[in-house]
RNA sequence: UGGGCCGUCGCCAAGCGGUUAAGGCACCGGGUUUUGAUCCCGGCAUUCGGAGGUUCGAAUCCUCCCGGCCCAGCCA
């Protein structure tokens, strides 16, 4: 069962996280943050970055902090954060320090006032709409406006009151003096501190103002030592401006920031505020609905951790633009439950079989392996009988070509007991088999049938002993590959996303799985018992991935 | 049309002036198999968006062109 490790590529930022170690830049430490802002579940795009950033760290020797991107507190919740703290830790990372940009409020405050006193920063006055005017558009530069070249006792005096809540939102703002006429708009006297008089959840009522990202991210990545400070490509034009806050400031600690491609996954949107809206317009039944890209989705969905790193690590961190296909994620996970998942039988659209030619109490225990290639899984017992279930598409009146399962008449293996044959098939008015009368080959159990081959082989489950079960199955939220370039996103979701199975059939050792534990029915997929409404009393199981079928349907 | 960035196999992705252009996914064979699974073996870019140029030698350097992405929040 030993199976090599991917080989692991390269990719830009390690080999300037290397170079930057071997010129013993840093002295030779790497420091990198994963910072969330707290407004929304963590999502497989966002496992990227984590793995991205704690990977680095621990591939280093390096730390890694949690840093809660709390600026703006109309929009943040404290559920969020723990929610977050939970799938980071699920993913398998512990942090070196957990840290929130509010625990900066009041360097950055001082900060400002620097640059108020070194003429580097101003309040400015007008309106929201002004400023927008004022700023020019991509073409046209910006115009400065009468705000522009206050005093620096006068900057220093609104910013204090604007600081002690006298002013009331949207009055005034705090801004950088640096370039109107600059091509990058970033850099046009961009916002630095905005009044929102607004109870904070960590700072409270002490702060209505709070400071914007640009300047918040720079200061709190000198502040706590980062080193590397990675980031998506949307930011790229930001660097200027992270750069020229710490310069003016003379941090003692200036670090790089590099940014990345963010993932773009096939059938699925990865956008906070189009996640939101299937959440909020109940497309789906939550954050954790098990079609949701986010991490609680995927776990319940039946993921692994392993897998989502996996994952991680396979497709590559780049600057380019790239979609992943659906088959990598599934592969990653289809390998780790391969290897890990216990193997059972469970009969999804149950068919009655009665085996004629076996006796009316026939019961026999069977014992089955819990894994085809690792003898270490054990074994356990799977009881026979007259009457088993098998699956509604393992029999075929009209076989299509190459079928190998039940046809009148013919032959096929039940897994782990006998060789049987169909000899009648029983219908209801309406012409749906209702009922399989077969006979037996004795003498097939544990060994290969006289003098013919039988190809096939189905799964089963004893009507006497089966358990019934619900399972739902989930095939892709969307029909298009790249959802959020449809017309309408609601009318891009898949109608057979979610397929609820109410009358399912399963072995009866499957009474004792716990949610959250993977199971790999045999022949149909990997299958999860569900983190919340599976129990011993009453079986769900969410299907994960279905087992690759080369078979062409 | 201002600024920033990206283009290596169907999808990812190594490569950093001299390699037979790694590897993974997908796909196509073939073998093993009481899961049409797994596993194994083999195939899969004379070519690196295009055209020029520099060089003994270019995916790697230069020029131009083509295609794509991001930016005008008092969001992050």
């Amino acid at each position: 069962m030993s199976r090599s490790e991917p080989v692991e590529a390269s990719n830009f930022i390690r080999n300037i996280v290397e170079s930057d170690l071997a010129a013993g830049k840093n002295d030779g430490q790497v420091v990198t943050r994963f910072p969330p802002e707290p407004n929304g579940y963590l999502h497989i795009g966002h496992a990227k970055s984590i793995c991205l950033n704690f990977g680095t760290a621990e591939r280093y020797g390096g730390r890694c902090n949690l840093r809660f991107d709390d600026t703006n507190p109309v929009r943040e919740s404290e559920e969020y954060a723990h929610a977050i703290e939970e799938d980071v830790r699920w993913l398998g990372y512990e942090w070196d320090r957990l840290c929130h940009a509010s625990d900066y409020f009041d360097e950055l405050y001082e900060y400002a006032c620097q640059l108020i006193r070194e003429g580097k920063a101003y309040v400015d006055s007008s309106s929201a709409e002004e400023v927008r005017e004022m700023r020019g558009t991509l073409t046209k530069p910006g115009t400065p406006g009468p705000y522009r070249n206050r005093s620096v006792e006068e900057n220093l005096d609104l910013f204090q009151r604007m600081k002690d809540g006298e002013f009331d939102d949207g009055e005034h703002i705090l801004r950088a003096r640096i370039d109107l006429s600059a091509g990058n708009i970033n850099m046009r006297d961009p916002t630095l501190y905005r009044i929102r008089k607004v109870r904070h959840v960590r700072t409270g009522d002490a702060w209505s103002i709070y400071p914007m990202y640009d300047y918040t991210h720079c200061v709190s990545d000198a502040i706590e030592g980062i080193t590397h400070s990675l980031c998506t490509l949307e930011f790229e034009d930001h660097r200027p401006l992270y750069d020229w806050v710490l310069d003016e400031l003379g941090t003692p600690c200036h670090p790089q920031q590099i940014e990345f491609a963010r993932l773009s996954l096939e059938y699925t949107v990865l956008s906070k505020r189009r996640l939101i809206q299937l959440v909020e317009e109940n497309h789906v039944h939550g954050w954790d609905d098990p079609r949701m890209p986010t991490i609680v989705g995927m776990r319940r969905r039946g993921y692994t951790a392993a897998s989502l790193r996996d994952f991680c690590e396979r497709i590559g961190i780049t600057k380019n633009d790239a979609w992943i296909e659906m088959a990598v994620l599934e592969t990653c996970i289809r390998d780790h439950l391969n290897r890990d998942a216990p193997r059972r039988l469970a009969v999804l659209d149950p068919v009655r079989v009665i085996i004629t030619s076996l006796p009316e109490n026939h019961e026999q225990t069977l014992t089955f392996a819990n894994h085809p290639q690792d003898e270490g899984a054990g074994s356990r017992p799977v009881p026979f009988t007259r009457e088993i279930f098998i699956e509604r598409d393992d029999f075929a009146e009209i076989p299509p070509p190459k079928y190998q399962r039940l046809v009148p008449g013919g032959e096929v293996r039940l897994r782990g007991a006998y060789v049987i044959r169909c000899e009648e098939v029983i219908k209801d008015d309406a012409g749906i088999v209702t009922e399989l009368r077969c006979s037996h080959d004795a003498d097939t159990l544990g060994k290969k049938p006289e003098g013919r081959k039988v190809k096939g082989v189905i799964h089963w489950v004893s009507v006497k002993h089966g358990i019934p079960a619900e399972i739902r199955l989930y095939n892709p939220l969307f029909t298009l590959p790249d959802p959020g370039k449809a017309d309408s996103l609601v009318e891009a979701i898949n109608p057979e996303s979610e397929i609820i199975l109410t009358s399912c059939v399963v072995e009866p050792s499957l009474s004792a799985a716990a949610p959250e534990e993977h199971f790999q029915f045999e022949r149909i997929g990997y299958f999860v018992g569900d983190r919340h409404d599976h129990s011993k009393e009453s079986l769900v199981f969410n299907r994960t991935v279905t087992l690759r079928d080369t078979w062409a349907s």
